[in-house]
DNA sequence: CCCTTGAAGTTGATGCATCAACTCTAGGAG
DNA sequence: CTCCTAGAGTTGATGCATCAACTTCAAGGG
């Protein structure tokens, strides 16, 4: 994987209308998420043989009290789509690392349970991944870009969640 | 889309070796990054009838002097694995973006050119997507945030490209 | 001239992500 | 009791992304 100079690139926009300050920091932004969250899949695959969706799926399930949810609950936690989380649990069905449980006779709904292998998986998964957010995120930032970092990712989940 | 308080979600690692001011900033951040990334996808399907990836090949073709490109050349341009830039060129070209064009006589491999519909799509989906850029990216930062984001990425994408 | 080899590109398989359409059932209204 | 409806969940279709395997063709060696 040469890096090498580069004027456009993948979500580089580059427009008449930007500034090249602007793009390149746009585009070197874009970038070091795309290595960031490419080197943590990774990670997660090589190490523990799954992706994030997975992992998502298995860590939301493990902290549940009982070791059980309902799909609605895995919508709502993962603020996923349901026909996404539908999907997910198929897959990780046919892998045998959730089950998919009748409830009980007055119950009736389906609930979602992790299986012994997606339970074991999970634990060494979590510690695993914890280091390499550690690495990979956490130790590349100084207190003060932490703090900055922070403040500017708050201000922009409220500019996009508000509809200004 | 009601938000709400929630202490695991998608992306959370929240895992016992981390502080919970480090899985707080891990989160916040993801999910700066993946509301931002949504709405700018959202953005030019919305606008323009296209993807992301689609506006990347389009943008990289128009750049290209002759309006033409290899597939080898979108590959290093784009940073994209062939096979990736092989199939989007496939279903861009059944949408009628993008023509493969077998070379002249001496020429003999393809390349890949823009139709006159793409070439006109893009001119629009440019100007709007870096208003979008400007909009959800640019303008929430202050130029000291702005600073600190950029020498964080650099410093990320060495960290991550150089195999320390 | 033939044969090997490597680069360029394509194809198929699989998983992730989203949208739209469908099924099923529980809980009323009549 | 019967029907209607709304919520819960599933399914199918399609596009994005990646891996591995395959095809083609050009260049060079013998």
């Amino acid at each position: 994987m040469s890096r090498q100079l580069q004027l456009t690139r993948y979500d580089s926009a580059m427009p008449e209308t930007l500034e090249p300050d602007e793009w390149n920091l746009w585009d070197t932004w874009m970038r070091a998420q795309r290595l960031l969250v490419r080197e943590l899949d990774r990670g997660l695959q090589r190490d523990h043989g799954i992706s994030k969706a997975e992992f998502s799926v298995l860590v939301t399930l493990s902290r549940a009290s009982g070791g059980e949810m309902r799909v609605g609950e895995l919508v709502d936690s993962l603020e996923w789509e349901k026909s996404r989380v539908s999907h997910q649990l198929t897959r990780m069905e046919n892998r045998g690392f959730v089950a998919r449980t009748e409830g009980g006779p007055s119950g009736r709904r389906t609930r979602i349970g992790l299986t012994a292998q997606g339970r074991r998986l999970i634990q060494d998964a979590v510690r695993g991944h914890a280091g390499n957010i550690r690495r990979y995120f956490l130790d590349s930032l100084t207190p003060e870009q932490a703090t900055t970092i922070r403040a500017w990712s708050e201000q922009l989940i409220d500019r996009i969640e508000s509809p200004s």
